[in-house]
DNA sequence: CACAAAATCAGGGTTCCCCCGATTGTTTCC
DNA sequence: GGAAACAATCGGGGGAACCCTGATTTTGTG
């Protein structure tokens, strides 16, 4: 029985050198390659992929919302979560996202084989090193209030921060949402006003620091 | 006789430190405390210091700016770069606008009072650490093209830049600077159109990258 | 000195942003 | 199971921002 994986990475010698070295695995198959968290959801719906190998930063969506939202509709899909950070909240919010492994960027290719086979057995398999901040996190059990842009915003919010902070502007989001721009200034005017930021640099800033875009 | 410092960084408790080490010293004297550059360059009027040390991120006006401002008014007014980077970029152009020395912001208190001492005497001071990027950047010769800010923008265009990634709208950028509006606007286009940019959020992007204002 | 670049400002038209309000559906909670 | 809270959707109107064109003054450079 073969293994039909999707990976999605928005760089595409990141998803060459994945394939490539996957391929070399007579049972494991790659079904597809997204370059966005939207691109994702969408390939896993037409290809039903049995693992998703996901970075986390990514643009329109994050690896985090996209693996949300793909489990929401196919639970059965078995996450691989690949990030450059081990920051905790990536960790965790990619955990409770329902990502069944945590692969940091500068492992061997070999840990990857591993956790795919160590998923497809019903298992959680995480990279050494980040089992500690797992562990550190359930002692602390997000005790001080993080209040993190996870908690403040809704996902819809989170979603047209990510999309605003990567340079759209509202009406380039409203049509790559497929909604009115009268909503998605609703949305914003919503963000402000829960951050109490406003502008959109800071804006920027903030979405910065959580992880929603990049430099 | 006495050496009168001005002392400009915006974390107050970085000031309280160095004032209260500095005054140690019986031939020193700090004469004033400024909380960014703009108020770097009108308490150096004000108090005709004999030495700046001069944080380089700063909100405002950065560190840079306001030696070149400082600098081209007082002529004779030492500056010492207090910075947390060696990075080659602001290496150069703190020393390009006229620094006397540049220290990195984890030496010892005491390699301050030996940089002050010995720009005093005409000489120029740098880290140690610091002077293997000068060899480096004078080697090169700023060979490759960096094509950054500094070159690509007037020093009129960093300032509304930066006050644009801090968050200020451009009526309020036109009253900080005391011109009009449409004075303001003028500069954005023109910022604009030199980075190729024509979103608030990339601009800020841009705007940290080149270190003109921070998370 | 001539020329270029930078900094300043204006008018006018288009678009966007922000403050109000409103509807619908979902979740939560007593 | 209805009340309450939240989420997502949209609209109007007024002020702000944006874009284009054009103009003046100062500054700097060959």
């Amino acid at each position: 029985m073969t293994l039909k994986i999707l990976l999605a990475d928005d760089h595409k010698i990141v998803r060459d050198g994945l394939r490539t070295l996957l391929e070399k695995h007579d049972d494991i198959m790659v079904a597809g390659e997204a370059e966005d968290g939207r691109e994702a959801l969408q390939l896993s719906r037409k290809l039903q992929p049995d693992v998703v190998v996901m970075d986390i930063a990514m643009p329109d969506l994050n690896g985090i919302e996209a693996t949300r939202q793909i489990l929401s509709e196919y639970p059965g899909i078995k996450i691989v979560a690949l990030s450059m950070h081990s920051d905790k909240r990536f960790v965790s919010e990619m955990l409770k996202a329902g990502a069944s492994a945590y692969l940091l960027k500068d492992c061997a290719f070999e840990e990857l084989i591993t956790a795919i086979r160590t998923i497809m057995k019903g298992k959680i398999y995480l990279s050494p090193g980040i089992a500690g901040v797992v562990i550190e996190n359930y002692i602390k059990r997000d005790s001080a209030g993080e209040a993190s842009v996870f908690s403040l915003l809704s996902e819809r919010e989170r979603e047209v921060l990510q999309l605003m902070s990567e340079g759209k502007s509202t009406k380039e989001v409203a049509a790559h949402l497929h909604v009115s721009i009268k909503t998605i200034e609703t949305h914003r005017t919503n963000i402000m006003t829960k951050l109490d930021i406003h502008s959109v640099a800071e804006l920027t800033k903030y979405a910065i620091r959580e992880g929603l875009t990049t430099l």
